[in-house]
DNA sequence: ACCACTATTGCGGCTCTTTGCGATAAGCAT
DNA sequence: ATGCTTATCGCAAAGAGCCGCAATAGTGGT
């Protein structure tokens, strides 16, 4: 189903702003800032207001089309829903950024919804941590 | 060693401010927000500055006498360091928020360790999801 | 007790993000 | 085409937190 369709099937309509928030998000490939996004929008289209941005970012959101990983100090990034789901991990360190594949948090996904009845989305924020550079660098 | 003598051992002053930060933290049973110490402390010292308030959590998180947490918000908890470690959950539906013996994540924290070197820190975010009492409404 | 050194403070200002509100404009019915 | 309903927008202001700078005040030495 296309976007525009499912927009009108949840009551929701499209506009300009929309429509280029939308494109943004195509044109960037992974993790932008919602300030990227409202940066770029603006380079060409400077009356629109950042918070138009979030508020559009979010309504994408719940429609399913787009979604958000918080990176250390809950620096909320946010990527297009059908890219590959993969868990991140960063270092407290030097910062570096790592993905993981989703599959080596499953194990801990599965124990706390066998022991928990709570259904994880370990992908939704970063896991924090010394990198194995760092780790490396401190231990001399 | 005394939190005065590990101060003085990095360098780092005791000064009014900070001791202040220091008992307001003691007070404080768990997970209290920067803004929250700030406000206590400044109801008997007005003139102390918020933002003092910040620099002596971060002196203090450098000397490894407080940690902080990041729940689902954008707002920082922060808490004494010897407190008991443990994991968080935080329901994105009803916000609901669950605390988890630190065991339960070992395994996971172990194997990013073998596999990637990374040393994680898996309290350092709290884990998001849907908890039990949401599932189970919006499966009927 | 007094000095010098510099860590720390209060203040002003700035960034990023969220929220309330009245104005605008999609989408639907006539 | 015209009007209506109300989702969405732009703007202003607030919230959370950070940073530069000049003034202040711990600390260690005399
Ligand atoms: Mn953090
Ligand atoms: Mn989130
Ligand atoms: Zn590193
Ligand atoms: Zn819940």
């Amino acid at each position: 189903m296309e976007i525009d369709d499912r927009l009108h099937a949840s009551g929701r309509r499209m506009t300009v702003q929309r429509r280029l928030v939308l494109e943004a998000l195509q044109r960037a490939r992974h993790h932008v800032t919602a300030d990227d996004i409202a940066t770029r929008v603006r380079a060409r289209h400077p009356q629109i207001d950042p918070s138009t941005v979030y508020r559009n970012l979010e309504a994408l959101e719940e429609l399913g089309y787009v979604t958000h990983t918080h990176f250390d100090d809950r620096v909320t990034r946010w990527h297009r829903a059908d890219a590959q789901r993969h868990g991140h991990l960063v270092c407290r360190s030097c910062g570096a950024e790592q993905e993981v594949p989703i599959g080596l948090l499953e194990p801990l996904a599965r124990r706390l919804r066998d022991e928990h009845g709570f259904q994880a989305d370990l992908a939704h924020s970063a896991i924090v941590g010394v990198c194995k550079a760092c780790a490396n660098v401190s231990s001399e």
